[in-house]
DNA sequence: GAGTGGTCTAGACCACGGG
DNA sequence: CCGTGGTCTAGACCACTCC
């Protein structure tokens, strides 16, 4: 650790780049619990004196540890091993009981049994739904469709964003285009539509967060996100709503309940 | 563009370091198509001179990208846009019918019919379960599980990672401990051992992967992963098997199709 | 061989927030 | 105020692969 190093020679006899070195040096200690959930990291300073390598070289080992979601940088205050707490979402909210509160949804219910402080906000728009939204909700080009935006907050915390597109000539008229909760349950006023949903297809697709969504979200660096759309049926197969959320990987686990189909015993 | 700058300056008046705004300049030109998937960027050697910044800068601007998913490094021949295909991935091969070809299973089947080339290799142990398996089985410490370990391969790449755990105490004996594919299906087998599976609790979470992961998955940097938890149950609420997951968000779409439960139409 | 990205050094100035 | 991480410069040598 101490032998002399000619300039711009990295990877050396070692394999290994002295910034992966480093990195996997931490990175064990995290594993391992050396270093637990919110501990400091050595300064970068003392990383470079202990490595004996320049600050820009452990900046990279850092960088990397930053990018895997294992450490948060705080300014000025140094580098913390993240802590992650998850809650869990279940998808299927519609064809469960309605909430005992006037206030809350299914969500928000929920997430206070938990123990949490749950708030949402509600916009209402108009819109030319986006291409694949339009495709699951079988529109036309030009055709539009109302969407409920909600930012679902955790304890003061961005959570989730949940946008609830429905074809405009269903709902047009309808407490859908309020921006308020809609207490009875969005399916029960499809429902007076003729229009029941009892069906649905989700799609879970991952990937990171745009930086428009990891602002909207306050995540960090090394977060990814599930987007969840989930389509609604009648039993008809009329497709009467699609439902896009989004889920900071660091703060969800997904959940879905599955019973044998009636049909497949054998 | 090419006004006189001081030395380690950075945001100056703009409140957007050059980096950013470089990886902002780059990023909508891939938004919005200038820049199509699989495509190449300029060199880091042309954004240097375009910018009139150093070479770090811009690889600043890059690793950004990079680790947004957005851009791959093929060294030595520049930076492309990445190209993104994924493949359907259902969770809910248990209940439905097995292929028709005893070759394959039910995922094989399902990706030969979309015209890709699968292919998998199969390792059995007999392992101390992860505490989270443990868990799920309801295995008290020291009990011993069978493990079932899949590679899947699409068109010859790495596609996902399969693990299927069992109770040892259960399947100790019968076909599920010998490393082939099972061509009845695994559920056929705990059927006659008197525990057939008839209802399963998936649990998703999103997360960057290990090294481990990455590695063997042959991941590029910012790909997040996603982990799929199935456990299955057996009428009496008994667990029988525990199925961990490792899907690439660049290759898969999880999709479940749900119906509304008998009991809740109201 | 030429040119790409990968690694590393040695330095500088900055913004920011806790003590 | 001081120490932290954030940004940037100006250079160097390397490994790899395509031509």
């Amino acid at each position: 650790m101490s032998e002399a190093r000619l300039v711009g020679m990295p990877p050396r006899s070692s394999a290994q780049a002295v910034y992966a070195q480093i990195a996997d040096d931490l990175r064990s200690q995290i594993d391992d619990g050396r270093l637990a959930p919110g501990e400091q990291l050595p300064t970068e300073q003392a990383l470079s004196d202990k490595f004996d390598v320049t600050r820009t070289t452990v900046r990279q080992a850092l960088t990397l540890l930053k990018n895997e979601g294992l450490v948060v940088p705080s300014r000025p205050r140094g580098y913390f091993v993240r802590k992650v707490q998850r809650s869990i979402f279940r998808p299927q909210a519609e064809f469960r009981p309605r909430p005992s509160s006037p206030e809350m949804d299914q969500w928000m219910e929920e997430q206070a049994q938990e123990g949490r402080v749950p708030s949402q906000t509600i916009t209402v728009e108009i819109v030319t739904p986006p291409p694949v939204v339009a495709s699951r909700l079988k529109l036309q080009e030009g055709e539009l469709a109302v969407v409920r935006r909600r930012v679902r907050y955790l304890d003061g915390e961005p959570f989730n964003l949940n946008d609830s597109y429905f074809p405009l000539g269903l709902v047009n008229n309808s407490e859908i285009v309020t921006p308020h909760d809609i207490q009875r349950g969005a399916n029960e006023v499809l429902s007076e539509l003729g229009a029941r949903q009892v069906r649905a297809i989700d799609e879970i697709e991952v990937r990171m967060p745009s930086p428009v969504e990891s602002d909207r979200l306050e995540l960090g660096p090394g977060v990814p996100v599930a987007v969840l759309r989930s389509t609604g049926y009648t039993k008809d197969g009329q497709p009467v709503r699609s439902v896009v959320t989004i889920l900071p990987g660091t703060r969800h686990v997904i959940m879905f309940e599955r019973d044998r189909p009636v049909d497949s015993g054998r």
